[in-house]
DNA sequence: TTGAAACAGACAATCGTTTGCATTAAATAT
DNA sequence: ATATTTAATGCAAACGATTGTCTGTTTCAA
């Protein structure tokens, strides 16, 4: 079996509490050179690999952090849990993904398994379903950070967007082309931030003077389905649109092209779109994509920043809502509506 | 703090050891209904959790297991994780995923980690810039799954694909379009698939008495700007070859596309591709690419039974490679030549 | 009525570390 | 030469579960 503390210090004939210490390093007990070196020898000789699962028991601290997501198959989450983990590794933290498929009883099982596995922290983008266990975890005082979605009343370390206001460019941009008729394709309703590129859709509308019909806003989920069936409900409107703001991401604005192309429109020329994308495939497109993108990697970099401290510090710390820009890259699908 | 076996036996008035046997379930020692009842009322009222930390070390059992692959970014990578994440849900087994980012030395550590934190078995698509370190581990008798990537010198479970014959596939289709001069765009040479994709693409040149030029074999990476640049020392040949078979997946492919639109070329008219592509994203590009398509969740499925099947059996079992098929799915990236 | 079998649960060791405290030996001060 | 620091290490108790063994009751057959 593989070799312990116990085993290393009866080879070099001294108590596992030195061994300890040498392999530790800190504290101020001194260790004298000659058996410092002889330990470290030992180590080397018998190939000693420290048990984390002992340590984590004793320290009450795992060194791991959990990360829920709704799905890394999202190339937004899953460039946000990239970094989380490459900080984390350089920091010595492992980190644990879970996928909840905006599956509310999932996300509240991974959480009771990772507070179980005894993580030192947690980053969240929640289903927002109900926010009753995420306050639970809070009480317990374990370090919790919320990504992309946040419960406005709860003060916790969070990290957002500036959903409202990248939906608001995006129609701008439209509207100064010409466009009138500019409807919403939503992604998921109840969610944070689908919410607020509404608010920010409808806010830019009455700017503008424009008015906002109901059948414009269309959409129910985050799946290629979803796109591609409130798609093609919104292209079978006597009055179509001219233009679309797809806020669902990369699988909801697919199957809204797919819809679009299947009713033999061309973009843009007969409908514009913008879409909240990923920015590594939308320049290859058929029509590369204008769209609203994420400093993605600068979302991981935050929440892993505030957890960390949370982490650390002893005493709560103040928390702290972080807002990162987003950035409009315009590409091919928006231009003048026809008539 | 959090409740233990312990605060619960206390607030019953009985043993932990009695707890501990209620919760588990299993054994023939009977324990009454009443205390049966009244343990189980305390454990809810307290909303006590098991620590796995300390349930791992006792049982040497953690319930977690690791995967090591060069980048989660990349959807091949990302779906068999994904599915393997699912599986081990279902199982009760935790996922820690490990990006080695196509480097030796974090695989080593990667790999260190995972051992001293005690997981129970290994999924690793190597680096494969040397074997000792995998060799170490099996060694352990740690159950470990090699995928995509094996040594074909070590006998250990595996879940590989047909590279060879894909490609095969892919050129064969070439050359019946009237196809004689076939690039081959690479990807990171030492690997084991490239070298397989690579191998069968030769073996299809000498099938249909194509001479092998070995400036139509370029490529050095994984990564956008390796496709990128190979492509354009491709386009920058005297005499242009009239296909290209791209096997260094989807950022290779994307830089590769790039190339050929900034030499003023056309798809599939002036040139045509075939990729290893994810095939989400491939029908809506400019030209809908035709892809050899990975069933990557079934890859994902396979490895996670292996190694199931390995942790669960006490005595070592026979390994297995197994094959997974691949598929051809044509699009509009491939025509016949001009000239 | 007694002895054996069956029940229900307690005890204590253990997993591999870490860490406060105790102890010894050496060094320095007085 | 003795008292006092200080350096270097040992001791043992945790951390929170699991599990083989042991003990004290019942139950029931003979």
């Amino acid at each position: 079996m593989a070799p312990t503390l116990k085993d290393v210090a009866a080879h070099v004939g001294v108590h596992p509490s030195t061994v300890s210490r040498v392999l530790r390093g800190k504290e101020n007990l001194k260790i004298s050179a000659k058996t410092h070196d002889k330990i470290l020898k030992a180590v080397k000789e018998l190939n000693y690999i420290p048990d984390f699962t002992a340590r984590a028991l004793r320290m009450k601290k795992s060194f791991t952090i959990g990360l829920i997501v709704p799905d890394i198959l999202n190339p937004y989450f899953a460039r946000i849990a990239r970094r989380i983990e490459q900080l984390g590794f350089e920091k010595k933290y492992t980190v644990i993904v879970c996928n909840t498929d905006e599956d509310q009883q999932k996300e509240i099982l991974f959480l009771n398994q990772l507070i179980s596995r005894g993580v030192d922290g947690i980053i969240i983008a929640p289903v927002q379903d109900s926010k009753e266990h995420i306050v639970d975890v809070i009480d317990k005082n374990i370090p919790l950070v919320l990504i992309d979605r946040i419960f406005e009343d709860i003060n916790v370390n969070s990290v957002i967007t500036n959903n409202a206001e990248s939906v608001m460019k995006a129609v701008t941009h439209l509207v100064k082309l010409g466009h009138k008729r500019i409807a919403f394709l939503r992604g998921q309703k109840n969610i944070y931030t689908i919410k607020n590129r509404l608010a920010g859709y409808k806010e830019a509308l009455k700017e503008f003077n424009l008015s906002l019909i109901d059948n414009y806003i269309v959409g129910e989920g985050f799946e290629f389905e979803d796109g591609y069936e409130a798609t093609l409900k919104l292209l079978a409107l006597p009055k179509l649109p001219t233009a679309i703001v797809s806020s669902g991401g990369d699988l909801v604005t697919l199957g809204a092209i797919k819809a679009i192309y299947e009713k033999g429109l061309k973009i843009p020329e007969d409908i514009s779109i913008i879409a909240f994308f990923d920015s590594l495939y939308s320049p290859f497109l058929a029509t590369p994509l204008t769209t609203i993108t994420h400093y993605r990697q600068k979302i991981g970099e935050k929440a892993f920043k505030l957890l960390l401290k949370q982490i650390e510090s002893s005493k709560d710390m103040q928390a702290k809502t972080i807002c990162v820009d987003t950035k409009f890259e315009l590409r091919d699908s928006t231009a003048k509506p026809k008539n």
